[in-house]
DNA sequence: TTCAAAAAATGACTTAGAGTCAGTATGGGA
DNA sequence: TCCCATACTGACTCTAAGTCATTTTTTGAA
């Protein structure tokens, strides 16, 4: 009794189809001005249809934040798979962080839309929003595998908690990639350029403290 | 010739109390449910009446976050007139911030959206969004004069710049009163909850580790 | 005091877009 | 072939932003 199967798999093929066709209304109109008539014109789907596979349009959203998330996660995967010290590894999941944020800031904003919506007291019900709870808490998790492996290689101090450290990171370097971000795509930002620092300058910077901070000293 | 002056006054005074009537509708029921008939209700105003003062919804949400980013430019400015070493100011600035965030979460939440809004490309144009701007460079400057005191009086390093040093705090601390914000009023994000870790020591490790990367030690 | 022009205010209306649902089409099983 | 369940549809409702023709108020000159 395959039947229920299939139907199923196509169900879900059918939302990945819907969730591709929000991408690209995104990426050609971005984020603030997605609207369900577009999506369900470009994936070629009665609007009623899209309610069949979404809840309502935050819930396709949280579809998109979720893929971005995955992707990020896949990314800072890589990070962790390599053999090198754990302090390289912090590094260099900063550095996915940021190029992320850079090569798809659409997707690094409907991430954001999780951090901003969903207030304290709303309906909430939404699979795509416990799975994307469960990327963010993944992510974070890759941060203190990194922390906890240069605590035992030697290259990262180990007077702080892991766990206390990789939130530190994580919400710090949370700030600096918005700023970068920001500076990026909203004109109304313009510190960086007052101030003459560039983004990259801002991110060296912030790696150089964040090492300083964190690296074991020969001693 | 008063008539002109006395008309700009109460133009002015109008403006006001339609910013205070959005302020206490935000307040009741929240940002994101606020909207042009209850705050005209409460204005005891025409809705109409409400596109003479303000061009459109967003310019008077902005005209909240102008509010907001003055109240806290207020703060930082009494820190800043403190007769302390510039390493405590820096110090007392964060716990500025970070009250802030914990005392008038809505208002918060109006300066995150003029971090969010406007990305490129649209129609610009307004007097706020200027305002807002200009407000925030200000705040910019006060960390950085901090810096400079405390580079001054010899409680901070001089190996970086003023203004990159600024900027770090600047971004980092964004990042970490977000995150603050986000555990008290965004249910869905638990990280804080998972880790047991509290919004309060999250922010003293922070404290702690900017103290650790900025400070002068005595050599 | 009167009155016409200018300025301010109004609220019914238009528009945009999210979300719904009664009705239609399709596909599997008898 | 027919029936039922499931999938799909698009015209409709509803909410809230934004507009504008009309009305009210204010001003200043006669």
């Amino acid at each position: 009794m395959g039947i229920a199967e299939r139907k199923e798999r196509e169900k879900e093929y059918k939302r990945a189809l819907i969730l591709e066709s929000a991408e690209k209304v995104i990426l050609k109109k971005g984020l603030d001005h997605l609207n369900m008539d577009e999506v369900a014109e470009e994936a070629e789907v009665s609007k009623g249809s899209l309610y069949l596979y979404f809840k309502n349009k935050n819930d396709l959203v949280l579809g998109i934040c979720h893929k971005a998330s995955s992707m990020l996660n896949n990314d800072f995967a890589r990070v962790l798979a390599k053999d090198i010290p754990g302090l390289k590894m912090v590094y260099e999941l900063g550095n996915v962080f940021m190029n992320f944020v850079k090569e798809r800031p659409e997707f690094f904003r409907a991430m954001k839309f999780l951090d901003n919506m969903n207030v304290t007291g709303e309906e909430t019900e939404s699979e795509y929003l416990n799975m994307c709870s469960q990327n963010r808490q993944e992510g974070f998790r890759v941060m203190v595998r990194a922390i906890q492996i240069g605590m035992q290689d030697g290259s990262i101090k180990t007077e702080y908690q892991p766990e206390e450290l990789a939130l530190l990171l994580w919400s710090t370097s949370h700030g600096v990639v918005s700023i970068a971000y920001m500076h990026e795509h909203n004109e109304s930002f313009n510190l960086l350029d007052r101030i003459g620092i560039s983004q990259e300058q801002m991110f060296q910077s912030y790696m150089k403290i964040i090492g300083n901070g964190i690296a074991k000293t020969d001693d």
